[in-house]
DNA sequence: AACGACGTCAACCGCCCCTTG
DNA sequence: GCAAGGGGCGGTTGACGTCGT
């Protein structure tokens, strides 16, 4: 580390007895080895007293701010999975930016993943969109077009890992009102989608499906999805904005792709018909995407997000 | 190769709440 | 009841890596 450097993430401090530099900025790795030894050997807590104790020159709050966020044995670490995020964008729509409670409900990853998580790509998504992340624009967006495409990438990424962590380790969520009450039991429903392969049931075709029925679990806005033309009809009710910006517009007409559907069976494919019952959509059959092969999900290659490319393939290009 | 734009994420800041004396 | 300190939380910043030109 330069002067320079050094000079700017230290800042010196005086106090009645004695004069010392407290850091900031990067944490080092022998930093961070006095911190995880200190706390092997006397827990955690007490942060002020733990920095002065274990002789790291550092705030109580940036100890614990470096343990929670980074040295923790329990943080997992990578990118979050199609699970995850799902999981994300529906407590984030019960309980909005309470990234810790979040976060309580996605063992191993922390408050500021989620946050970052959030602000770097959800945000993203809204402010091309030109909508707020709170309007309802966004949350139908998210709802009907989002949420049902991740979920079959969660279908999609179990029937090529069959072995992806499951989410049965993911504490209870109290019951609460919520504008998405029918996501309640999110961590059930998860737990089912980690552990079968096969989502969007139509409670319509369940009985001629040798599947198992899931109406129970998944709530009825997973069960249904909206193609492109449907979003785009009822999000123009909701934004008049979007119809100048064209972000629905195909550059060919009528070529629109469902991510990921190639991966489903024929048997699959011809009961994966869409819902309409609250949106008043028509019903449409995946026949009618033209599926192309790029929208493959592949797990192993570091699914980052949701592929929103999906969406936003469809902008006019001259809009940039 | 160089440069700028953009994305990611660790870390800090400031506010607030809770506990303790 | 009140003040002080500790800790938690959401918002923000900035360093660094990557990508495109």
């Amino acid at each position: 580390m330069n002067v320079d450097h050094e000079s700017r993430v230290t800042k010196n401090i005086c106090n009645s007895n004695e004069e010392f530099e407290l850091r900031k900025g990067p944490w080092t790795l022998e930093e961070d080895n006095l911190l995880i030894q200190y706390i092997d050997a006397c827990g955690e807590g007490r942060w002020n007293a733990l920095a002065k104790c274990a002789g790291l020159k550092r705030t109580g709050k940036s100890c614990r701010l470096r343990w929670l966020n980074y040295l923790k044995p329990d943080i997992r670490r990578g990118n979050l999975t199609p699970q995850e995020q799902l999981l994300i964008l529906e407590l984030h729509s019960k309980w909005g930016n309470r990234w810790s409670k979040i976060a309580q409900n996605l063992p191993g990853r922390t408050d500021n993943e989620i946050k970052n998580y959030w602000r770097t790509r959800v945000q993203k998504q809204a402010r091309q969109l030109k909508v707020d992340t709170n309007s309802k624009t966004f949350l139908e967006t998210l709802k009907f077009y989002w949420m049902p495409r991740l979920l079959e990438k969660v279908d999609q990424s179990n029937a090529l890992m069959p072995t992806l962590p499951s989410f049965t380790a993911i504490s209870p969520i109290e019951n609460q009102d919520s504008t998405f009450s029918h996501f309640s039991k999110s961590h059930e429903i998860l737990s089912t989608i980690s552990s079968n392969s096969r989502l969007f049931q139509n409670n319509v075709h369940q009985e001629k499906s040798n599947l198992p029925n899931y109406s129970n679990n998944y709530p009825l806005e997973y069960q249904k999805t909206m193609s492109l033309p449907e979003l785009q009809e009822n999000v123009m009710e909701l934004s008049p904005s979007w119809k100048n910006n064209n972000y629905f517009n195909s550059t060919q007409s009528d070529c629109y792709s469902a991510p990921n559907a190639f991966a489903y069976t024929e048997e699959c494919l011809n009961q994966h018909t869409m819902t309409s019952s609250s949106m008043g959509c028509q019903e449409m059959s995946f026949s009618e995407y033209h599926i192309t092969q790029k929208d493959c999900f592949n797990y192993e290659q570091g699914a980052t997000f949701w592929n929103t490319d999906d969406l936003w393939q469809y902008r006019n290009t001259e809009e940039y």
